[in-house]
DNA sequence: GTCCCTGCAAATCCTTTGCACTCCT
DNA sequence: AGGAGTGCAAAGGATTTGCAGGGAC
């Protein structure tokens, strides 16, 4: 097992996830750390967030629209993702009662993790569109 | 509006893809249509499975590892992918009770689609494991 | 004949990787 | 010092696209 060691571009990269409210892609994430950090290359932004992922502190979304989106919140929930502008949301659901139940003919584990994505018009598009 | 024409490429893919009961990537398709039509081109596959989708006639996967794969059911279901193998089996669960009520927060519309996907080792890898 | 569709190859987009160098411990 | 992390640029994989020729209607 490797030893981690410090880096203030790690840090600054899981702040910068931290303090968004949005689900930035790498690339977007990218720009936004450059104003701290201008000599960051993509690769190290890459690097770090795959490792991010791997120490189960932040989250990969695959959502389809061509790049991944990272999102600082780990605890199980769901998103909304606008067709339009691709947006992601949050969303929050009750518990999944029987999935883990259904999932015993596929697996004897539990379910490590699961993506759940809801796709339309978001409420911001359609008012765009209205006008 | 495009008219559209008849291809037999088209039909091959339309039609391979529902003889199969897993949920083959654009390539794996590629491999499996050039049997018939050794000189098939994967842009060809590509162009079709896209439109096919835009059609309607069948779904998109994707599922976060890589490649996106083909469904040629299209009526709402859930998959469980296999972390080890890749593998995306087919899952039904019952309606999703409040998931449109929920989804009012973010859309005035009705949810267009849903991707669902939920992670862990299948029981086919668990035994090979085992051995 | 017209326009869609194809095969091919090049281009594009996103992500990963090899290498020499730097920074943590 | 030792080895993990970085910047850079090149490589990689998946998908799209431009173009000239072929096929449907």
């Amino acid at each position: 097992m490797k030893t981690l060691k410090y880096s203030r571009q790690r840090e600054s990269i899981k702040a910068c996830l931290m303090a968004r409210h949005d689900h930035p892609t790498a690339d977007a994430l990218y720009a936004a750390i450059r104003q701290e950090y201008p000599n960051i290359s993509l690769g190290t932004v890459y690097r770090n967030l795959n490792l991010l992922v791997e120490l189960g502190e932040i989250q990969k979304l695959t959502c389809g629209d061509g790049a991944d989106h990272f999102d600082a919140v780990t605890t199980p929930h769901y998103h909304f993702i606008c067709k339009n502008c691709g947006q992601v949301y949050d969303m929050s659901l009750e518990t999944m009662n029987n999935i883990n139940q259904q999932a015993q003919k596929y697996t004897d584990n539990q379910i490590d993790s699961h993506m759940i994505y809801f796709y339309g018009t978001c409420k911001h598009c359609m008012q765009k569109k209205a006008q």
